[in-house]
DNA sequence: CGGCAGATACGCT
DNA sequence: GCGTATCTGCCGT
C-alpha cells in the first residue's frame, strides 16, 4: 500500500502530493499520527532554501536519496522537518508547516507542554515539538519505523490552496506553499 | 485578536 | 558579527 516513489518527483511536484498524507510516530510504545495540512516546497534553485548556496555538512542530507529527514535547528530552540525529494544529487525537501492529530492526540499535547486544540500543531517547530522530533533524526528513511510516511489519495485540486511561503527574506514570490482549504490547523491564511 | 519584542544558538560571511 | 524556513508573552484595540 505504501509505496514512496512520488518522493522522487520535484519538490514544486511533491509538496501538494504530501497534503493529506500521515506521519505515524512510534514513541514510548504509543502511535501518534498526524495529517500533513500545510507544506512549503525548497529547491536548489530557489534563493530561499538552505540548499541554494551548495551542499554544506548541515545541507548534505537535502542532497541525498527522496524520502529520508532533514532535520534543522534554528532561532537557537527551534526544530523544523522536511522530507527530502528529487532525485539524489538534486537538493530539494518539503518543509512540513503543520499537522492535524488524528490519534495520540494527548500524548502529543503532552509533549506541546500543555498547550492544546491548534495549538499543537499549527507550525512547522510546533510539528516537531508534538512528534518529539530533533536533528537526531536527521537522515531517517521515513519508509521505515518509528517514523513513517504513509501516503493517502490524492485530494482534489479544489482542496488545496497554494500560495507563497512565510517567514523567508528571499524568493518571497514564489509560491510554493500548499495546504488544505479550511482546515483549521493550517498555521496561517 | 493583531502587532511587536525577546529568546537563544548555530551556520555562514 | 549577523541573520535565521519560529514561537511565546505582553501589550494595545
Amino acid at each position: 500500500m505504501d509505496n514512496l516513489d512520488f518522493l522522487q518527483g520535484s519538490a514544486e511536484e511533491v509538496a501538494p502530493r504530501l497534503l493529506g498524507c500521515l506521519l505515524v510516530r512510534e514513541l514510548d510504545g504509543q502511535r501518534l499520527i498526524g495529517r500533513i495540512v500545510e507544506v512549503e516546497a525548497y529547491d536548489q534553485t530557489d534563493a530561499a532554501s538552505h540548499s541554494y548556496k551548495g551542499q554544506t555538512a548541515r545541507t548534505q542530507i537535502m542532497f541525498g536519496p527522496a524520502g529520508h529527514l532533514y532535520v534543522y535547528f534554528t532561532y537557537g530552540m527551534h526544530y523544523c522537518m522536511n522530507i527530502v525529494c528529487g532525485p539524489e544529487g538534486h537538493g530539494a525537501a518539503v518543509l512540513i508547516r503543520a499537522i492535524e492529530p488524528l490519534e495520540g492526540e494527548i500524548a502529543m499535547v503532552h509533549n506541546r507542554g500543555g498547550r492544546s486544540g491548534v495549538e499543537v500543531s499549527n507550525g512547522p517547530a510546533k510539528v516537531c515539538q508534538a512528534l518529539a522530533i530533533d536533528t537526531n533524526w536527521n537522515g531517517h528513511n521515513v519508509g521505515n519505523e518509528p517514523l513513517c510516511l504513509v501516503q493517502q489519495s490524492a485530494l482534489e485540486m479544489t482542496e488545496i490552496i497554494q500560495t507563497t511561503r512565510i517567514g523567508i527574506s528571499r524568493a518571497v514570490d514564489v509560491p510554493w506553499r500548499f495546504y488544505i482549504r479550511n482546515n483549521p490547523y493550517v498555521s496561517k491564511r
